[in-house]
DNA sequence: GTCTATAGGTTGATAGAC
DNA sequence: GTCTATCAACCTATAGAC
């Protein structure tokens, strides 16, 4: 590993993304994420003009990859993909996501009610949604749309919980495995999923 | 309905637990949510001393409801009920709260990786998910209590970004449902969780 | 591009009259 | 128990020197 040297937008964002997700959108002020970065105050307004548009490019900068690579792998299992094909494809990107402090900081959007975030989740999230849903019916003709639907829904809770849980929490976390295990969880996600998906429809 | 009086601590509880589910702990000030009550800003200081404290109380006052609510299903379940007869145990009395504003609030607990609020989490919720665990280890004997924990997480994360969602999303919600259908909703996490927890135990 | 200094506003909490 | 008035601390954002 050779250190080189970081510019201070990214030294901002980097340091934003941090305290973002261990304490929120509203509870880090520009003041914390400046002396976190060790870059002058006036520094976040001059890269980034106002908080918001901070908030915005945080975001924006860590999901747009997850979501590229989504779509990558997606291509990538062929034409007819197995249900479990199509569910590593939308869950591994983001949990191999491997800056640590991602997690909570994807927990937060996925699970925040606020409008701002509301709005920017539906930006980035509305096609990987469309396309994941055109792939798992496929896989899945006996399963209507709207049955589909509700249950990517469920599965990305089931993640975002994990994501949210997995540093907070590892006392949550399986005992054995010290610390979190990305391809533990990974594995055991796609293998409960998989069959809640295949589980017949309802009347 | 008769409007019956309400008292200035009821009024701020239930304005502060509207705020806090619609903005979050931190962008919601005491000032809005006395303004919401339509008390005095000094009010919530003498009945609540601390914004703290406030807080602990807007969260155990829908919280312990709904868990008394979930023991007291799982008794009546008998001594050896079903897989799908824990699970709405589990899920039926927190997504049946009432109050629409509990919903968000409720989302934001469980997805929250602040260190206060974990703690509050752990508080009311270690008892439940080892009463439940006990429950599910009982009705698969084929899964080892690591798998069980795993999918017990995958369900109760499901649930809070149903919750989380629901309101602010309702297009992301089964077309055709007008506005979100709880006994729907449940129903369908219901099945998926079930098929979910009887897939059979990897390597 | 980076800094200091500061304007202008909001916050949680309290003191003290009623 | 409820109010007004206020404090001290904090915030975002900007102006202007270097």
């Amino acid at each position: 590993m050779i250190a080189r040297p970081v510019d201070t937008k990214t030294k901002i964002l980097d340091a934003a993304e941090k305290l973002f997700g261990q304490n929120g959108f509203d509870a880090t002020s520009l003041r914390d994420i400046t002396a976190e970065a060790d870059v002058n105050l006036a520094a976040v307004n001059y890269h980034f003009q106002t908080k918001d548009s901070l908030i915005d490019a945080v975001i924006a900068r860590r999901v747009e990859p997850v979501n590229r690579k989504r779509l990558e792998m997606l291509e990538l299992a062929g034409p007819n993909p197995q249900v479990e094909q199509i569910l590593i494809a939308f869950l591994s990107p983001i949990m191999h996501a491997d800056f640590s402090a991602v997690f909570p900081l994807m927990a937060r959007i996925l699970a925040s009610p606020d409008v701002f975030v509301v709005r920017l989740f539906k930006r980035h999230l509305t096609v990987i949604v469309e396309r994941f849903t055109d792939a798992l019916s496929q896989a899945l003709p006996g399963l209507s749309r709207p049955e589909i639907a509700w249950r990517l829904h469920f599965t990305a809770g089931a993640m975002s919980h994990v994501l949210a849980r997995a540093l907070s929490m590892p006392e949550l976390m399986p005992p054995s495995s010290a610390g979190f295990d990305t391809e533990t969880a990974l594995a055991q996600l796609v293998t409960f999923a998989a069959a809640g998906f295949r589980a017949p429809e309802g009347i």
